[in-house]
DNA sequence: GCTTGTTAGTTACAAAAACAACTATTATTC
DNA sequence: GAATAATAGTTGTTTTTGTAACTAACAAGC
């Protein structure tokens, strides 16, 4: 305890907290685009990370996508069953190892990508705006360097 | 639908988009010092912003709070009624307006917010360290202005 | 001063997340 | 090649969150 013990306001700021600080812009920037994907096509968080891995990367396996995204397992696997009830994926057995299986987006799982990947880029680049050209740049590698995505 | 439907990798990038990165990186950078109220106080998130709260500006309401650190009332409600049971904190009914309660903590709050504010401080040197003391600077201003705190 | 509206905080119920235990399949080891 | 371990994915149970409805106290209008 370094500390007096008395009532006064302390002098530590929690906005300057890092933790803090991501925290509330991660939770602002996404209020907007998530009400686009959980009110238009009624999708949760996870279940839209799945779709956008699918439409960048093409084929993958739920394994794939929960390293890349850092997202269990359990909540992957919830995640494709919802996509899979929509028609917005479908699985294939993989043939040398019938554990995993490859998921692919169906042509209305790619639409639903394509209209969301658009607002997306229009999102992003309304939040980018709020900085100047390098700013954003070096706002995205930091993110990466503290994510340890680099 | 802008794209064709083939099966390739699409170019979209998702490790550019703010929202995504920018969760990515809070989550990340939460992790080692969750573990420490978590595990060592058995403490959730909520519960130990309501104590920084109350460390850093002494006496609060659960509103003041909430406004504060935009968390939703019942959030705040039940991290007090816990907070409460561990003796961290004590309510006492305003005077001129009973429907309110200012919270306050015991010594034994006031202890454990030195002990995790020393553990903050630290952990928050330790991530701005990945960058010059410009550029942590920039961080903290981009990220408060993201979140509209500013 | 009584009806109507607001506000601070709580509670109840539904949705989602976390965690552990499970099945089915493949890999390893003796 | 049978026994054991490891892996991909699922299911069940417990916590935690989100949402809406609630209580108690105050405020305003008439």
């Amino acid at each position: 305890m370094t500390n007096d013990d008395s009532d006064k306001k302390d002098d530590f700021e929690l906005q300057h907290f890092l933790p803090f600080l991501l925290n509330q812009a991660a939770e602002e920037s996404s209020l907007d685009f998530q009400r686009v994907y959980k009110n238009r096509y009624g999708m949760l968080r996870t279940e839209w990370r799945v779709l956008f891995h699918l439409g960048v990367f093409g084929q993958m396996t739920a394994k794939e996508i929960g390293a890349r995204a850092k997202i269990h397992k359990t909540k992957i696997s919830r995640a494709v069953r919802k996509l899979e009830q929509r028609r917005y994926l479908t699985r294939t057995r993989h043939q040398d190892d019938r554990r995993v299986e490859w998921l692919t987006l169906t042509p209305a799982g790619k639409t639903v990508y394509h209209e969301l990947r658009g607002i997306a880029e229009q999102y992003d680049a309304k939040l980018a705006n709020l900085f100047s050209t390098d700013e954003a740049a070096l706002l995205r590698r930091m993110l990466r360097r503290l994510a340890a995505m680099d």
